[in-house]
DNA sequence: CGGGCCCGTCAAGAACGCGTCAAGAGCCGT
DNA sequence: ACGGCTCTTGACGCGTTCTTGACGGGCCCG
């Protein structure tokens, strides 16, 4: 089941594509501005985006960029002009597929397909992450340590992810708090140390003296397996 | 070998479809009203329906609502109408897909095929679940709880055969959902809720301290034998 | 030695999700 | 038409999770 987001402030034309993409097989969620928007590719994960430009309260370039700031989601964008140049402009930001209005649902739906085979596994679980200490199976959301299982929330399952996405590298903070709260969470709080701190309880052999979870003082956190 | 519903009450597009459909090495079972319809649906446990609005007997919608009542089966729906009133509350009460007349053959074909991949083995039955605790029969519809027979409503063995497909794995509610109340219903009501809890009631052996029917808190629920 | 800065830790209130109950509607067989 | 059974829906309490603020300690720098 691929998830679509459709981004697009006419409710009929919304209904639409909702209705056209249900019938065949997706999963809709819908936003009628950019920020939505933007908020729904964070929080709904869609495995591609449609976003129609010209959205009520931002610019439809600045909501692309919005988009591909917190996400490589492919994004296929409608317009109703045929002029090149916001193709060309849309395109460079990172548009995977333009589309002019008016069009036929069925091509629509062609290239959805067509992008969601391209985007590949962007939007798919990560294989389990096993240490000497515990084991992480993300699909199944089932945690292991020692082998006794070990009960993660929600949002700690979340912070996780995002750095064993990127096993042994760091991760930023402002990266971190992006993929787990959302874009508009760019600024410190306690967040990260709340839940490194959980995370660490609960995973690491010695919490005082991490080995796999790692702090780097001033930038960030570091996952290492 | 996938089996096909026909519902029609033209007798002459009746014999085409089951025509064009057995040439193609489907095996075809025709209904002429919504009735006979709904009674074949639970028989015959057909892996696909091909639904004509405008039945004699009962109001198009009323006759897709009852499948839905009875069965997950993907159904298509045919009509006259090219307004899309019709096709949105078709799509809402759960239809699959929806094509209007005039179609052509192979279009239709196409569609029954897309509609049999994505429901897949949904329309397969089960073998016997077996805990140490009580029994599920899915192809007989008979549950037993320490040999005591219980009667279990139509919803709650959908729910119960979702869960049991995976055993062991976590279900996701939105999975969940649709897999028994059909593709229209994404978002989260009582209804798992309400059905866990009753399920726990009549299976477990401490429903306040479930074995076998777990809840993952925020994502969905396991079944586990 | 003193002062920031940043991280880890803790705790309390708010918000959320789940289990539970019950009332009402719709469908069925009698 | 009536009564029973399901399904649907809203309300409520409770436990868990999230959020937020406060405090202390290590480290670097002046």
């Amino acid at each position: 089941m691929t998830r679509v987001l459709v981004v697009d402030d006419d409710p009929r034309l919304q209904r639409t594509l909702t209705i056209a993409l249900r019938a065949h097989g997706n999963e809709v969620v819908t936003a009628a501005d950019g920020r939505t928007a933007v908020q729904s590719v964070t929080e709904d994960a869609p495995d591609v985006v449609i976003l129609d430009l010209g959205l009520p309260d931002l610019d439809g370039t600045e909501v692309l960029r919005r988009i591909r700031a917190a996400s490589v989601v492919p994004v296929i964008v409608l317009s109703a002009r045929h002029e090149s140049d916001d193709k060309i402009e849309a395109l460079d930001l990172g548009a995977d597929d333009y589309v002019t209005k008016p069009f036929g649902v069925e091509e629509l739906l062609a290239r959805v397909r067509a992008a969601v085979r391209r985007g590949g596994d962007l939007g798919r679980h990560l294989g389990p992450v096993v240490t000497d200490h515990f084991v992480l199976d993300f699909a199944e959301r089932r945690a292991t340590v020692e082998g006794e299982d070990v009960r993660l929330t929600p949002t700690e399952w979340r912070v996780l992810e995002a750095l064993c996405r990127e096993p042994g590298h760091l991760v930023q903070q402002q990266d971190l708090l992006r993929a787990v709260w959302g874009p508009s969470y760019g600024r410190e709080s306690n967040y990260l140390r709340v839940y490194a701190n959980q995370l660490r309880r609960k995973l690491e052999p010695d919490p005082a003296n991490p080995r796999h979870l790692l702090t780097e003082p001033g930038l960030g956190y570091r996952f290492v397996p």
